[in-house]
DNA sequence: GTCTATAAGATGATAGAC
DNA sequence: GTCTATCATCTTATAGAC
């Protein structure tokens, strides 16, 4: 693969971290790549053809690297153990933030669109999975929606990031009252299956009297 | 107060909502608004001083119009459809997109950072309030932490407004799923004083464990 | 493939007429 | 207060030399 293309979506991704879609142009990329402005066109015809291919590799490659550790989750405890590893991580790498600023370039610009749709549904694809597996031990089958689930997780996460870059204390406190909710779902988790009948079949009222 | 600067305003935010920072300038919400370019600049001298007004009223506007509605709430399944309400009002009237670009363009620009906090913390005020109250009759009551919660919820709500920009079926999924837990907190707030007793011994051992 | 040079246009912001 | 006209700067994108 061309050494310039890739040093080109290193730098894309680069600075969508640091300075989010305001900072955004062919040459502060190309600069922070340490190469010619015009290479952007050469290689990706547009702009936003190369955050296109950047985050669709970005994405891919955080997906991959999970896809062994999310294979082996297979209770409530671990999935919230194996999703507080992998906010950090990814947070730490910068991939949150990049996500949140594609979303919201996404809003105007149909190329951006597609890019945003393929990383959350990437995201979401194996989220999913993994929810769905859990759940199927748990007294919420046939209870609550996987697939509803892994999104409100993926987008919450975004938004908490967004927060995070004006608020970092107040994001931090977020996280740990969501932690703390996740207990709770934990706790509901480890109910006997009386208990567990009793919880399921109140939550069935409760869903029709909506 | 002057006609002008109110018209200038309300086109700064329309031009967020609909377009987002990408799609905003001095010319862009002039245009919108009917009148020159350059009062943008006589009546909020730059660009991102209009935004930060803007937004800053905007907020207040919509937080002083859900004061009496959630003075109102003092049980956990009010709070549930009040929540409920307010996010269907305030995402068909635009408002949580609007600070969803907010925070994004808030990443880069001190000003904008500025409003973006402002912003997020009158928000967080006024939903922590009502948290507390609620929980102070609740199970949860010692456990659950009102002020992360509040940021968890607004932040949350943020994420899903980005995610529903590029896939509208997947966000209102991502959504029910969300109801569907608040239903879970629910039923454990219906639970007797023994089982509520149980269920907090538990939830302080788990804490501990971690 | 990579560069320089440049076109064609948008941007924030200001000066000055009215 | 509002306008026109303008500056300096930035933008995406292309043409053509090497």
């Amino acid at each position: 693969m061309n050494a310039t293309r890739a040093k080109l979506m290193a730098a894309a991704v680069a600075v969508l971290r640091d300075e989010g879609m305001a900072g955004l142009s062919a040459r502060t990329v190309a600069a922070r790549a340490g190469v010619n402005q015009a290479l952007v066109f050469y290689h990706f015809t547009t702009l936003n053809g190369l955050v296109d291919e950047a985050c669709r590799q970005t994405v891919d490659d955080s997906v991959e690297f999970y896809r062994t550790r999310f294979a082996a989750v297979d209770s409530l405890v671990e999935l919230l153990h194996a999703g507080r590893e992998l906010h950090e991580r990814e947070r730490a790498a910068g991939n949150v933030a990049l996500m949140a600023q594609l979303l919201s370039g996404a809003q105007r610009d149909d190329v951006l669109g597609d890019a945003a749709r393929y990383a959350m549904a990437t995201w979401n694809r194996e989220i999913e999975v993994v929810v769905r597996r859990v759940l199927a031990t748990s007294p919420l089958v046939g209870i609550a929606d996987p697939a509803g689930l892994a999104r409100a997780v993926s987008a919450s996460f975004l938004g908490l990031e967004l927060y995070e870059g004006v608020d970092r204390e107040g994001a931090l406190a977020a996280l740990d009252a969501l932690e703390q909710l996740g207990v709770l779902v934990e706790v509901v988790d480890d109910l006997g299956p009386v208990a567990s009948r009793a919880l399921r079949a109140r939550m069935r009222r409760t869903r029709r009297g909506r």
